[in-house]
DNA sequence: TTTAGCACTCAGGAGAAAAGAGTGCTAAAA
DNA sequence: TTTTAGCACTCTTTTCTCCTGAGTGCTAAA
């Protein structure tokens, strides 16, 4: 049943008057705004409140908008703004300031998005499954010991100091190469693994641990990339809130962000936003919390995700256009291709 | 003046009720204690107060230990005791088991610890700003791009895939090689800024270009080490304790530790402990907390630190007994040297 | 020097009462 | 038929008072 134009009025007053007070909205205030009694309008409240999407507290308090209160709101009745020039602006230019520094955009987006909507915030950067080695290099340093550079099919550059057990000639690392190039390039993971068993037969002992260790080494950094990363900051927010006042309250959910960042919602499809509200969380802990998460582009069909945490009572166009424009531009940033600063940064593709 | 011998029972009778409880301690319990009437205790609790080791909260309430009360404890009352061998062992056995996962021990010190005492904590790892690079290698990968390898004087290498605007061939790759080793190893970030300077009138700009790119992707590996990182832990903790469950007060000093880490005390004396109780600490922001700060020796004549922060009524035998059997761990794996697992842990070093 | 005894202080809790915000319902007005 | 004024009613919150109990300081006797 579709509501009238006017029980929407009214929803939209109580949830966006509760938005920022935290207390029952009544009847009067609202009746000041739309301009008819309170008395019209505690009819209205009886209404909405027996289709379920106002509660009372208690008989004798004013409304409250419950989870499907608050779905409508954000789906019809809520005006979605788009930022002004200035608070643009301001985000461009934290994000170009941030860019410059150690540790990059993504490394900072959680607090940065954090502070800008000041509710704790959440990163995820998806593991690349499919990554594999593109290259191997070995650059001699003494008779021992060797420089392993992997390079990976998206261009970023690893290595590490190796060193034999004993001394071993150019010719050898030579062979070495060409063994790790025809036999672990482009590999999966586990292929990687598969073929270390095989070639072990081919190759006197010496030679094969010290290819062993270096096949090793590319593994570990195929597996840290394949790593889902969640992150989360700003937990200490919270504590302004009214809802979580309460420190239990507050704890169990801060513990939650930091111990269980893993159960956070990761919406599958590519949609650019997603909100969950209240009950629509799957996971228990997060029954009367509110998430609004966006994904962004990082090139080469990789997505990362920033969400953000707060009450069901969440300021959902703020954070919706705030967070939406953040994305953006991150996206925006990785598609001009990014200033290379360190080797994780690099998204230059030279051919081949 | 030194005190009595059972004043100084009385004393740590409650300080370490106080610390058991967070309620005052009141003159019967002591008594019980000590085999004394309660009035005798009233006598000395007097006393104590005039010479300023314990307080009043109210004229009908118990005593509190103040914060010289807490310092003469810790000096000379509180039994240092050691670990139990079950409890080394869970501390051992939780070092091994991170030893083995991606990001090693440093990484998760901080939130090892906090979990072992269950207060907040923070580690400082110290910036090293005597490095230098040793070597510089570049291997070509295709006609207009190539891996720079930086080998830093702690035998760590890093790497960075760079692209020219111009093609180039291998006798120019070797020629810059040269250049960079002859004129950029072995330099302070200073002298390379500089040394860039002087070389650019050498060089032909397009060549000049590639080096100065790859100058600076070193220079930014140094920057990198040489910045001091804090990070905190387990400040969601804090919630749990009777003196925050004001979320006004717990929020303030979370917002400390998240956002002004960088001034937790960080002691500059070798010591292996120290503890700042209360107004010990110079930062107005933890004049009513306390905080007990552990070195750990990482190799190389490099430090490590890592403390815990909480309420004055902090468990300090128990924090001192762990946190320094934390610290000497972690001094004795470095010592042994850690099993190479990514390039940020490999200790080894070869000769050159 | 220690201890028993006692009057005194003060925080914290339990009720009771009052205030206040808001409701639902009825009956009149539009 | 819809809206509104009016009014009794409900329930939370605040305030006040009183009371209790833990703990004290002091005095005088052991």
């Amino acid at each position: 049943m579709e509501l009238s134009e006017r029980k929407k009025q009214i929803l939209k007053a109580v949830v966006e008057h509760y938005i920022e007070s935290a207390e029952p909205v009544g009847s009067k205030v609202v009746s000041q705004e739309l301009g008819v009694s309170s008395a019209t309008i505690r009819n209205e409240f009886a209404e909405l409140c027996d289709l379920g999407y106002l509660e009372q507290p208690h008989t004798s308090a004013g409304r409250v908008p419950s989870p499907s209160g608050y779905r409508l709101y954000v789906n019809e009745l809520m005006e979605r703004r788009s930022l002004s020039a200035q608070e643009a602006e301001n985000i461009d230019e934290t994000l170009r300031d941030r860019l410059e520094s150690v540790g990059g955009v993504v490394a900072n987006a959680g607090a940065l998005v954090s502070s800008l909507v000041n509710y704790p915030a959440y990163t995820v950067t998806d593991g690349n499954r499919a990554l594999t080695v593109e290259r191997f290099e070995l650059v001699p340093v003494d008779d021992k010991s060797f420089i392993a550079v992997v390079m990976t099919s998206d261009k970023n550059v690893k290595s590490q100091l190796q060193s034999a057990a004993l001394p071993f000639d150019g010719d050898r690392l030579a062979d070495l190469r060409h063994l790790l190039n025809a036999h672990f390039a482009g590999r999966s993971r586990a292929e990687m693994g598969e073929h270390l068993l095989s070639v072990s037969e081919q190759l006197p002992p010496e030679l094969f641990l010290v290819l062993s260790k270096t096949v090793e080494y590319a593994g570990g950094i195929l597996d840290e990339a394949a790593r889902r990363d969640v992150e989360t900051t700003g937990a200490s927010r919270l504590l302004k809130m009214p809802e979580y006042r309460d420190a239990d309250k507050a704890h169990e959910l801060m513990t939650f962000l930091v111990d269980n960042k893993e159960n956070l919602p990761v919406p599958e499809d590519g949609a650019p936003l997603k909100i969950l509200i209240g009950p629509e969380n799957v996971n228990e802990a997060l029954r009367d919390t509110s998430v609004v998460v966006a994904s962004y582009d990082i090139g080469d069909g990789m997505r990362g995700l920033v969400g953000v945490v707060g009450p069901t009572r969440m300021d959902y166009a703020t954070v919706t256009a705030r967070l939406s424009y953040f994305a953006e531009s991150l996206t925006k940033m990785f598609g001009k291709g990014l200033p290379a600063a360190d080797d994780t940064k690099d998204r230059r593709t030279p051919k081949e």
